[in-house]
DNA sequence: ATTATCTATAGATCTATAGATAATGC
DNA sequence: ATTATCTATAGATCTATAGATAATGC
């Protein structure tokens, strides 16, 4: 028999994904803040969503800052350890090897599916004035890399010679998944054809079908 | 002589660009909703910063959601009003003719300039949740007309057949300078290099430069 | 009479802390 | 003893309105 009293820890069904409370906090959140605003939304409205009292959150997280913070980490680290991953392979143009344009369409299919599919949109939280805090050091560090491993995969490649920076433009293709998302024009293609554009800025567009394949078998190998 | 009690005009000399008080409100308000956010900027924060009482405000808006509506009206309108001028002329190849590449060429210079140069960033505000309402739907629609009119422009253009659509990925390329911009890494040249990849990924990358050229004169004609 | 400002305030929040209560695990 | 919840609340906001005051323009 379930109490309802004070001090009981809850028994019901959680209505939310997610193994322990944390977690059910950190999915309500995501869908608050993504669908109303990261200062709109309420310590309180949070915890209605997960069926807690405003105060207990606290007991999770020291402020709401935190559960921000938790969030944004999550959607940079996968695609970051995959980048990482992919830049420490040998990247000569023998068989083994993996030339850059290779990788770096690897990195940007992986990473824009990971955008795309992700259960919530935090990517339009990214750019939140708040977010520039030292607070969110970490987060911005991390996205800071990542963005620098595009730029090391696309460096010397370009559609035109002293043209636009393939990797960098490739790094914006992904990311403008998010906006693409947001608008609710995001389709099944548009991670893959992200990836393809910034290949096609790389001045790589004739070997696209080769570098397609190459691409999803390094994802494959390293996932 | 000026005197400082109730009711008096303020005849100090404004500390921010802007003929009239809603102006000094506008650009104060874009000032801080781009550097602390919206919903964490209070209307006493901005009156404060234009020198006024916070309830005076309310003399030029109704709501602080018509201050943002304002502002973000105003970042779209110049890029809308000169798109569609370009859509409206001959489309054709002749020689008084502009065809479609010099056409979304000169749309996404001119558009991703203002984006770079607008005194507020005020981009970083386009997918705020709060922005979702139906209190901006003018705004909503206003760009959802620009995307389609580079969506018109890029009709047909890829640079591989069945590829990325070329218009729209001009359309995210230029959109993608606000975050270049709220990145602390965009350059002078950000806007043309935008456009000049818009361009490669619709297949016209040989013909860039004699594109950039009629592109710029046909912004001199129409400005 | 209209415009632009002011003072004062209603009423509704909001975040975070203090301290009580009870279940769990040693 | 530790963990997770609760009640209660301090203290600080926040937006928008009401109504007074004075300058300006007819």
């Amino acid at each position: 028999m379930t109490s309802a009293g004070p001090g009981r820890p809850r028994h019901q069904q959680p209505s939310r994904p997610g193994a322990t409370a944390r977690d059910e906090i950190l999915d309500a959140a995501a869908e608050l803040f993504t669908t109303q605003g990261f200062a709109s939304t309420s310590t309180r409205s949070i915890a209605d969503a997960v069926g807690i009292r405003q105060s207990s959150l606290y007991h999770h997280f020291k402020t709401k800052d935190e559960i921000l913070e938790d969030l944004l980490e999550g959607t940079v680290s996968g695609g970051l350890k995959f980048a990482r991953a992919v830049a420490a392979l040998p990247g000569g143009t023998s068989e083994t090897d993996s030339p850059a344009g290779t990788r770096l369409h690897a990195v940007a299919l992986y990473d824009g599916t990971q955008l795309c599919n992700a259960r919530w949109n935090l990517g339009v939280l990214y750019h939140l004035p708040e977010v520039r805090s030292t607070r969110f050091a970490r987060f911005l560090a991390d996205r800071q890399e990542l963005r620098r491993l595009y730029g090391e995969l696309g460096a010397g490649l370009s559609a035109v010679p002293g043209g636009p920076d393939g990797g960098d433009f490739t790094f914006r293709l992904v990311e403008s998944l998010i906006y693409l998302r947001a608008d609710g024009v995001a389709t099944d293609d548009s991670a893959a054809q992200a990836a393809d554009a910034g290949l096609i800025l790389c001045g790589l567009g004739q070997e696209l079908p080769a570098i397609r394949a190459a691409g999803r078998a390094l994802i494959d190998r390293l996932t």
